[in-house]
RNA sequence: GCGCCCAUAGCUCAGUUGGAUAGAGCGACUGACUACGAAUCAGUAGGCCGGAGGUUCGAAUCCUUCUGGGCGCACCA
């Protein structure tokens, strides 16, 4: 409908005024009105032309006014000019209602798109922990999102199974606990038939030997130890080896270990590409040679990046015409000839483009009810889907690795590949930290100084945080005794689910409602909670109206089905009528948010406009009693109406991950 | 030193390309369960939108600058 308005004012404009208000007939803004009784559609667009036509806003507001009113407008009821110059619009409530009720609108406009979002991305050496949650919930709700706009999306975990985090953890278990990998296998084994989480222990074990790389005051010891460390980070990187047997077992069992702790909210991926595979399939080779070729990254012959191979950073001028080196750029290349983080990174993404030349071979790792999550692997089965070659990517990567992200980047622009640089999207957002009350609640004893912080940042390398599963197990128990005390007539498999869906909704939405770059101080009382603007709010609204359904012995569907727009319109165009107008109104919003979110990548709109959909049906409901209404016509719309919302709540709320159980 | 982010009610946060009287949740206080489920609703109190300049018909929003906080800026991954 507001393009419908826009077409008629911009052919308004031209005409009345001609070209001198072409730019602004191209892009004048239609807002909403602060208040449903001023209308459904508002327009600032006299201020503009106040300037150029040397008139008063108010006088060409009414101008306006005067050619729309000059013939009707499918749709709208009425036009008037409000303030100082704004000019409104109102529908005509009655087609509206029958229009919004026959169907949401499609929300296709990203139709036949092949994208490809990673997230989640832990590394493979220790549990996730709220951080973890917060990067997977925004990877897994946006890939939603882009599915519900109709695109084809891939959904991409990366493993760095070959990093230095698992290098320690294999140092803690082989060194310090003198395991070999056979014992390490059988280690895991004993725990998880004693029920245990391995990834647990692994995350202690993690923050015993990076505490214990540290505690000696020998230079020569500690020495030593750098070099343990740095040695079996060689020796896995080699492959073929004990050291490396050890790393694979140790990285695959807690990778198992993610995805379980992972799919307990409803996250799946499509496809694992570990970085071993990266290395022994020589992907660095073929980009190197790329990148060579295009002249985009160079041998440095002097200064401090002496013998390495550099690339000029995004923002600098590069090398000056003197001669002298630039001392800013990003080294590619050490001078031994190992390959930096970045370097691996712009082969990966060249492949994520298709750009690369080679492909993963692929095997199969973990089976979801209905998808398959392959993983990357040198000889893969014969027969496999393919992954790579997206039109448009998204890396959901917290906002400390700017930097690089920007510099692969810049590699692509740098080769030629400048569509496939605009359509590279840093999905970047924010840590979560720990309020200083969270971490004494955990048993950290802290400083004067960090208590008087407003947030701590989170060490896996330090072992301080909350395990993603640890706070899962207290959401899950918190819904549950709610459930028991409130459903005492449900049998102990139903209480469950139903415990659950809320647990999840809650730490779903928790982890939603904060725009991405807004740090999260997380707190249990918070995160905990169950009411105020919480996932279980937005589901009781549901509940609540499949309640009204269930007593009043009929269907939403039926509801819906029975709208006559034009035997509705005087109960809606009413003073009283004006808050369920507004819910309608809210209602028919969903795929404009949809599409904005998309555009801006922030989901946190659409936890907004589920909050504020059932925030107004829950004032709707207290006003209006539905079932003892005697006036049939009028029960009728409010039965749609409670519908309505059900409608388009389960549509957001599906979006966001969150199940709409029957009763809670 | 350079770059990015943040500063809005007691607390936690919204405020979508600059628009009408700056909003919500929590917390505090007052009220509503003999009507569709109170995980709810209604109401009250609470604001120099960090400070100062500027652009504009119009600024929480854009520009400059200052203050206070966070995060980056490796031949680590």
């Amino acid at each position: 409908m507001q393009q419908v308005l826009r077409q008629r004012l911009r052919s308004i404009l031209l005409e009345r005024y001609g070209d001198t208000v072409a730019s602004v007939a191209d892009r004048f803004n239609i807002e909403q009105p602060p208040q449903v009784a001023l209308g459904d559609y508002a327009t600032p667009v006299a201020f503009e032309l106040a300037r150029p036509l040397r008139r008063s806003p108010k006088q060409i507001a009414a101008e306006l006014l005067e050619s729309l009113n000059s013939q009707p407008l499918a749709g709208f009821a009425s036009f008037e000019v409000a303030g100082a110059g704004y000019l409104n619009a109102r529908l005509d409530r009655g087609a509206a209602l029958t229009a919004i009720a026959k169907a949401q609108e499609d929300a296709d406009f990203g139709a036949g798109v092949h994208s490809l979002v990673e997230h989640t991305s832990i590394n493979p050496n220790k549990a996730a922990h709220v951080g973890h949650l917060r990067n997977a919930i925004l990877g897994d709700t946006f890939v939603r999102l882009l599915r519900a706009a109709g695109q084809r999306v891939d959904v991409q975990n990366y493993i760095d199974n070959t990093g230095v985090q698992v290098a320690d953890v294999v140092v803690g278990l082989m060194h310090l606990e003198n395991l070999s990998q056979e014992q390490i296998a059988t280690l895991f084994r004993e725990l998880a038939a004693r029920n245990e989480r391995l990834d647990y222990y692994c995350w202690d074990v993690y923050a015993r030997v990076s505490a214990w790389y540290d505690a000696v005051d020998d230079p020569e010891e500690k020495a030593n130890r750098r070099a343990l460390r740095l040695g079996t980070l060689h020796a896995i990187e080699a492959g073929g080896n004990e050291i490396a047997a050890a790393a694979d077992t140790i990285s695959t069992a807690v990778l198992r270990r993610h995805l379980e702790t992972m799919l307990r909210l409803d996250i799946e991926y499509d496809f694992l590409p570990r970085e071993s595979e990266i290395l022994r399939l020589h992907f660095w080779e073929l980009a190197f040679t790329q990148l060579k070729e295009r002249g985009v990254v160079y041998l440095e012959r002097e200064g401090k990046n002496k013998g390495c191979w550099v690339m000029r950073r995004a923002g600098t001028d590069g090398a000056s015409p003197d001669g002298s080196p630039d001392e800013d750029a990003k080294v590619i290349v050490r001078s031994n000839g190992t390959v930096t983080y970045v370097g691996k990174d712009i082969a990966y993404h060249l492949w994520k483009f298709g750009l690369l030349g080679r492909d993963f071979g692929y095997r199969r790792f973990f089976e979801y009810p209905e998808r398959t999550c392959w993983i990357s692997a040198e000889h893969g089965e014969r027969e496999h889907p393919h992954f790579g070659g997206a039109e448009a990517i998204y890396n959901v990567i917290d906002s400390r690795q700017a930097d690089p992200q920007s510099n692969v980047i810049e590699a692509l622009r740098g080769m030629g590949y400048t569509g496939a640089a605009d359509r590279y999207v840093h999905f970047s957002y924010e840590m979560v930290a720990l309020t200083p009350r969270c971490a004494e609640e955990l048993g950290y004893t802290l400083s004067d100084e960090d208590r008087s912080r407003a947030y701590i940042e989170v060490s896996g390398r330090k072992g301080f945080g909350v395990k993603a599963d640890d706070l899962i197990d207290r959401l899950i128990e918190a819904a549950r005794s709610e459930v028991d005390s409130r459903h005492p007539e449900l049998n102990d498999g139903e209480r469950r689910k139903i415990g659950t869906s809320i647990a999840i909704g809650a730490l779903r939405y928790f982890m939603l409602k904060y725009t991405r770059n807004s740090v999260i101080a997380f707190d249990f009382h918070d995160a905990l909670s169950f009411e105020g603007e919480t996932g279980p709010y937005v589901q009781y609204a549901v509940v609540r109206v499949r309640s009204i359904f269930r007593k009043g012995r009929t269907t939403s569907a039926a509801a819906l089905a029975a709208v006559d727009g034009a035997a509705l319109r005087k109960y809606v165009e009413s003073e009283e009528g004006g808050d369920i107008w507004e819910l309608w109104q809210t209602a028919s919003r969903t795929s404009l948010v949809l599409e904005q979110c998309i555009a801006t990548a922030e989901p946190a709109y659409l936890a907004k406009h589920a909050f504020l959909l059932a925030q107004q049906f829950n004032n709707f409901y207290h006003r209006f009693h539905i079932l003892t209404e005697t006036d049939e016509a009028r029960k009728q719309l409010l039965l749609a109406t409670a519908a309505v919302a059900e409608r388009e709540l389960i549509r957001v709320l599906d979006w966001l991950g969150i199940d709409a159980p029957e009763v809670m």
